[in-house]
DNA sequence: CCGAGACGATCAATCGATCGATAGACCCGA
DNA sequence: TCGGGTCTATCGATCGATTGATCGTCTCGG
């Protein structure tokens, strides 16, 4: 049953989750209509009923799929690594690298929540706290064995995740800085606000 | 002329504006219908448009607005403020706590940039970019003089902003935090990304 | 000749916005 | 103190356009 292609060369399945990403990134869920999807993906608004269920079981799969291959590559970056700061730069390190290598599928990972039915909604929130407690973990242990010092850790870690989500919102390849220099900086402020001691201490 | 009251106690054009504010904020402005905004304020929806000449123009003052206090109080808490950990830490203080405060009104100005026509968000930009450039400013005098340390300047800006507009998405007020603990905790943060001295060095 | 992929036409519902009308408060001249 | 005129606030009804979704039909490779 080879796919099908045509004049985008990619197959229409993928044409459609592609179009859907840029336009819910960029016009939002509820401001995107199935034409303007359509039309982005080389398609008639009938014929896009052939790769989805419904518009927001779309929206769904793709945050439901964008999250949990971002859960699955972080549990995968951790595995075996025992240092707690080793820990929190590779968790920044992976965050920050994703939301710059894919800022769109990002915003709308992190913007079009409350565009989801509630049952969509329980998936997605699901998969986000199981990454988020990743997080928690790196900063809890890091406490306890005295090499983080930070008053208010549930906060710090809320702090953390905004300031990396951010880069989604403004992220552009030709800045000055790289996807890996950002990620190296922002595994720097990281450790500056959590109070690890510094990369290279000289 | 005494404004006419009704059932809410508020003056109608106060309640279209509040009502604007919550439903924007929680069903972005794209899935608020005029019928949602003039149940929520105890009106018809022929009757919204006393109130606003325009869904759109609605979004637009309430962003202006905002922001437009935001930098005026910013501009008055900085006056006369000379040294730049100072300066931060006011800026840092005032932003989270107004995210906190009002985060309704916040993620509207924050998530609803792009539901603009280009002419309202050409005003709208212009004044959140002076805003922003009291915090660059504050940064690189703080380089100039030495007190901070830190490398990118301008990403690192990017970085201590996206962390305090993150409060605006999970304050809630009954938290272990109040406002200000939150503020001063954020104070801290900001100090440490940018490498200057803790608030009480003893 | 069958089934997957595509489409034009069309559905009911809802969208943002406007219409003309009404009820009541206020003012001013007689 | 009355009466008429004006103005603000409000509404039900309705506008044309657009929404998300479905229908039946066509096409074409296997």
């Amino acid at each position: 049953m080879a796919v099908t292609k045509q004049a985008g060369g990619r197959p229409a399945g993928e044409r459609v989750h592609r179009a859907a990403v840029k336009l819910f990134a960029t016009k939002g869920f509820h401001g995107t209509g199935i034409r303007d999807l359509a039309k982005a993906a080389n398609l008639s608004s009938a014929s896009l009923y052939h790769y989805m269920p419904t518009k927001e079981r779309l929206l769904a799969d793709i945050m439901r799929t964008s999250l949990q291959s971002l859960l699955d590559a972080a549990t995968g970056e951790l595995d075996g690594v025992d240092d707690p700061v080793e820990r929190l730069d590779r968790l920044v390190v992976l965050h920050v690298t994703r939301h710059a290598r894919e800022p769109m599928r990002t915003r709308v990972v992190d913007n079009e929540v409350d565009a989801l039915t509630p049952a969509s909604r329980r998936d997605v929130v699901g998969i986000r706290d199981a990454y988020e407690k990743l997080w928690s973990d790196a900063i809890d242990d890091g406490l306890r064995s005295g090499v983080f010092t930070t008053t208010r850790p549930a906060t710090t870690r809320l702090a953390l995740l905004d300031m990396c989500n951010g880069v989604a919102r403004w992220f552009s390849p030709g800045g000055e800085l790289g996807r890996s220099g950002l990620a190296d900086h922002y595994a720097d402020l990281a450790r500056r606000m959590v109070g690890a001691p510094p990369r290279q201490p000289r």
